[in-house]
DNA sequence: TGTCTATGTTGACGTTCATCGAATCAGGTG
DNA sequence: CACCTGATTCGATGAACGTCAACATAGACA
């Protein structure tokens, strides 16, 4: 099992991101293949460890944050591995790691593709 | 029971929007209290069925839909009714009913804070 | 009043989830 | 080598969830 993660974005072959998972909400009725796709990363954000972890996570400095500093969630040590691979099953965090810490930052285009979800409401 | 349901976002008396219930996900960890606020609305979006059903109404004339329009997405009539009764309860759509038919449209505030928590990822 | 249509509600069933303790494993440091 | 950080596994438990069929309700219309 190599790692293999869930990839939201359609992205080409050199990792380029071609085009964002779904369109804005308001464009038009999402179909049945978008939705399974966009729903899971709102589901993994539906926890509020996950929130809080993924926002520890991005907030911290350069959008990356290693285990230590971002495990004082009240949930045991297991438990915040639990979450942290669910969050990165969905697509919304990367993790690598370096020496002695691992190191987790958010997916960038991902973000960018949730924004872009609820774009043009702010008109 | 009088028309009870959540509201995430902090209003003055007039309606007008004072502060969003939770900062970019960016700007600092978000607080245990901020999370058990923001993670439900994040859980409504996460089931596909839910996610198709706003999309609808969110993507409708006029942001607002009756069910008849919007039901179509292949689950029992009590199945759409129970999950356009979850997104009320998240705060995430109101419902009017107009003669026949339940006209559910979506809490514009609601939207809007939804579309800071993931600014800044634009720059 | 009765009947039809459009929705909401209830109860049930099987599934998934969050969490834990405890143990173990893997990689890195000293 | 011992020690640390973090991931993984296992079993278990209680809660929440998605779905349906059946029933109930509310308005429109005759």
């Amino acid at each position: 099992m190599s790692n293999v993660e869930v990839q939201p974005l359609t992205e080409s072959g050199t990792g380029e991101i071609v085009a964002p998972c779904c369109p804005p909400l308001t464009e038009r009725p999402m179909s049945a293949e978008e939705a399974s796709v966009a729903a899971p990363m709102f589901k993994a954000l539906g926890d509020p460890v996950r929130l809080r972890l993924f926002s520890a996570v991005a907030s911290h400095e350069g959008s990356e944050a290693c285990v230590c500093d971002i495990s004082d969630v009240g949930v045991s040590q297991p438990t915040v591995s639990h979450h942290l691979k669910k969050l990165k099953e969905a697509g919304l965090l990367t993790s690598e790691r370096r020496g002695t810490w691992v190191y987790y930052r958010v997916a960038p285009s991902v973000m960018a593709s949730m924004a872009q979800s609820f774009a043009a409401f702010g008109s």
